[in-house]
DNA sequence: GTTGAGCGTT
């Protein structure tokens, strides 16, 4: 299972979305999709952590949150087609 | 601006 955030900052890495995550346990992977036409992030990324419980625990606390200087949007992303 | 990509062998 992975991890959906969106309303990310537009300059956002995925150094910057894996320290956040980090907290609430091992970051196994972060994924930033960019647009291919203008090269820059999509404002949404993907986060896949060590244990299902970590991701539960990232989510509840960082949906809704504060970060640099926008509200989170993180749940459980479906999966990829 | 709200659910990726990999790919010619992960």
């Amino acid at each position: 299972m992975s991890i959906y955030v969106g309303n990310l900052s537009y300059d956002v890495t995925d150094a910057d979305l894996t320290t956040a995550f980090a907290e609430y346990g091992t970051v196994k992977s972060v994924k930033l999709p960019t647009d291919r036409e203008t090269g820059r992030v999509r404002g949404f990324g993907f986060v896949e952590m060590s244990s299902e419980a970590e991701e539960t625990a990232a989510i509840d606390a960082l949906d809704g949150a504060e970060w640099m200087g926008r509200d989170l949007r993180v749940n459980k992303a479906k999966p990829r087609q």
